[in-house]
DNA sequence: ACAGTATCGTCAGAGAGGCTGACCATCGTC
DNA sequence: GACGATGGTCAGCCTCTCTGACGATACTGT
């Protein structure tokens, strides 16, 4: 372990830091009621809403788990589901007007974050980092 | 979200995929009794020990949780605790035989996932990944 | 030497996160 | 229309993680 990391853990401090610092974030533009799990759900939500199965599939937890965390969006206003029109059994996790602001606050900071990362790396490695994460990705993300 | 994934999100998948896979031929190994969580700690021992508290800052847990996964883990023998001759408080949690037994395992797996990914992504891109990962842990890790 | 402070670790209590199993409603298919 | 598959919920349980308080040892300055 103290000797040269594996590329995985490698991949967990960037991952760990920048999830820290939008948490942060949230917290200090007021809301302060995310926790990271809800806020590993919120982050699947699409814009013209998700069903929980998938939020759950994506999360990699159980869907009680993913209804669970949605419950408490629900709660605190971020999320509201709506009946899914093309079936009966599903319901759509959507944002409200709560959840688009805070998303916008973590898509202000992630933006921050990368350019700090970019100036750190220079552009042309930090171009090619995002290459070969998105290449990564197809043999380490189960979900496309 | 659907759109193109920040740098963190992308580094995540594979730091997922390797600790799933770890731990699944951890469990194929004889060693189910191990969670995430311990894992997480275990993997941060060193060879000569090391004192609770650094295992705690290091996998950003309290003290305390650090110690109740540690119990767990002595308690199903991967590792004991031992005074720490430099320093009357501390104690240093070291490795026994099984927790040897299981980091080769780990290590093992490690090694292949990595060989995976390299014929994926070819030996000069992920020469190039390692390296621009090791860069970004300098300003990602605030250990070391 | 000793008073004060910092650090290492533990105990106790509480809450959040996550799982398994069982179940109902609806969909899709034969 | 019967039946297996799918979306989601309810109930119960266990693990993880935190805050707060505390005792013991180390370090620092006078």
């Amino acid at each position: 372990m103290t000797a040269e990391p594996n590329l995985g853990l490698l991949c967990f401090f960037p991952y760990r830091a920048l999830e820290g610092r939008v948490l942060a974030a949230l917290a200090e533009a007021g809301f302060d009621d995310l926790t990271v799990a809800q806020g590993r759900i919120a982050a699947r939500v699409g814009e013209s809403g998700t069903r929980l199965t998938e939020l759950a599939e994506q999360a990699q937890v159980t869907k009680q788990t993913a209804g669970f965390l949605v419950d408490q969006l629900e709660r605190a206003g971020y999320v509201h589901r709506v009946p899914d029109p093309t079936d009966g059994r599903a319901r759509l996790v959507c944002f409200g007007e709560r959840g688009r602001a805070a998303v916008a606050v973590a898509r202000r900071v992630e933006a921050e974050v990368e350019a700090e990362w970019t100036a750190h790396l220079g552009e042309e490695t930090t171009r090619a980092l995002r290459e070969a994460l998105t290449r990564l990705r197809e043999v380490t993300d189960p979900w496309r």
